[in-house]
DNA sequence: AGAGAACGTTGACTTAAATCAACGTTTTAT
DNA sequence: ATAAAACGTTGATTTAAGTCAACGTTCTCT
C-alpha cells in the first residue's frame, strides 16, 4: 500500500527515493480506513494528522448556520486530505472532511512530519513543490470564482478534473463549484441541447 | 532601503540574519522604481523578477474581453509583488501589475533566487513560511468568495486589511472583492445608516 | 424484494447584484 | 487657474442564479 505513496513522491521530485527513504516512509505512515459517511476531521478539531488517499473518495466542506454544506475540496486517489492550516498552526479547523466512498489512507502525525520527514531534503523538496502547486491552483480557483459564469465554471472543471464527474454526484460537484444543484442541472440540459 | 527587507525577513524566521546573510541579500536585490500608472508586469510576460515593496502601492489584475479590470491582489509596503507561478514555471502570466502610487521595490531575478538564495537555509525557511501563509490566505479568500454576501465580504476586508481602505479608492477595493463599485457604494450607505 | 434514502430534473417565483445612465465632487496635470 | 480625468453616488432596470416545491428515477440497505 505504501507503493502508491512512493510512486507519488517519486513523480514529484528530481532523484528517486532510496531504499532507506522508503523504509523510513513505511515507518512513519500508518494505514487508516474510513467507511463511507464517516468523518476524517470535524469542525473544531485541531488536526494532528494529514493523509494521503490510497483508495476512495472524500469531501471537505463547511456547514453554515442554515445547515447547508459548502464543499471546497474533493479528494480521490493520490490526493492529500486534511486541513493544512490547522495541522501546521494548531488552530481549530472550520472544515469537515468525510468519506464519500469507503476509503483507505496513509496518515502521518504532525510530530513525525516535523521531527522525521521535514528535515529530509527529498521530503522538504516534495513538500515545497506540493504547497506551491496548491497555491497556484487556489489562485486559479479564486480567479474562476470571481470572474466566470456558472457555465464557464462547469466547463473549466470538466477540463481540469474530469475524473470528479465519475466519482461524485452532481449535487456535490455543484457545491464544489459554488452553485446550486438546480443551476448545474439546468446548465447541463442547456449545453446538451446545443 | 534594504533595511525594510531585512526587518521583514527577520520577523518571519527563527534566528536573526547574520551580517553575512545581509551582505548577500544586499548583493542580489536591486532597486526598481515604478512611477504611478506604469507596469511592473503585463499579460503574456514570463516573469523573470519578483519584487518586495519598500514604498508605494500596486494592483494585480486581469483584463477581460470587454476591457474590464478584475483585481486580485493589492500590494503596499512589505508585500511581495509578482506572479509566482509565471516566475517559477516560466509560463506567460495572465496578469497585469501596475503602480497605483509611485513605488520603490527591491527586485530579484529568478536566476539569483534559485542559485544564490534558495540554497540558504534561512531563505528557504522564509520562503516556505511565506508560500504556506499565502496558500492559507487564498483558501480563506476562496471560501469568502463562495459563501459570503457582498456586505460580509466588505466587513471581512475591513477587519483583515483595513490599511487598503486608506490607500486605494473604492472602485479598486470593489473589484478586489469581486463586486461592482455601485454595489460597494450602496452597501456602505446602507451600513452607515444603521 | 421492498422501503427509504439519495439523486436529478423541471417549473414558478424571488433576490442579490450587475448594468446602464446621469450627475456632482474631488483630484491631477499643465 | 482651469480643463480633464478620476472618483463616488443614486436611480431605474435587467439578469444570473438562488429558493421553494413537486415529482420521477435510481441506488442502497436489510
Amino acid at each position: 500500500m505504501i507503493d502508491k505513496l512512493i510512486q507519488h513522491i517519486n513523480s514529484k521530485i528530481e532523484n528517486k527515493l532510496s531504499q532507506h527513504d522508503i523504509d523510513l516512509l513505511s515507518d512513519v505512515f500508518r494505514t487508516k480506513k474510513i467507511r463511507k459517511h464517516q468523518y476524517f476531521i470535524q469542525e473544531g478539531d485541531i488536526c494532528k494528522i494529514a493523509g494521503f488517499v490510497v483508495k476512495g473518495a472524500l469531501k471537505k466542506y463547511t456547514i453554515d448556520d442554515t445547515g447547508k454544506e459548502n464543499i471546497f475540496e474533493l479528494y480521490i486517489e493520490n490526493w492529500w486530505a486534511g486541513d493544512k492550516e490547522s495541522f501546521m498552526t494548531d488552530t481549530p479547523t472550520p472544515y469537515y472532511i468525510d468519506a464519500y466512498e469507503d476509503t483507505e489512507m496513509l496518515v502521518i502525525s504532525k510530530v513525525d512530519f516535523l521531527s522525521k520527514l521535514n528535515k529530509l531534503s527529498f521530503f522538504s523538496e516534495f513538500n515545497r513543490a506540493l504547497t506551491e502547486r496548491q497555491s497556484f491552483q487556489l489562485m486559479k480557483r479564486l480567479r474562476s470564482s470571481q470572474t466566470l459564469t456558472a457555465e464557464q465554471k462547469l466547463e473549466e472543471l470538466q477540463n481540469t478534473y474530469p475524473e470528479f464527474f465519475q466519482r461524485f454526484p452532481q449535487h456535490i460537484i455543484a457545491s464544489y463549484l459554488g452553485m446550486t444543484k438546480e443551476t448545474l442541472s439546468r446548465i447541463r440540459s442547456n449545453t446538451l441541447r446545443k
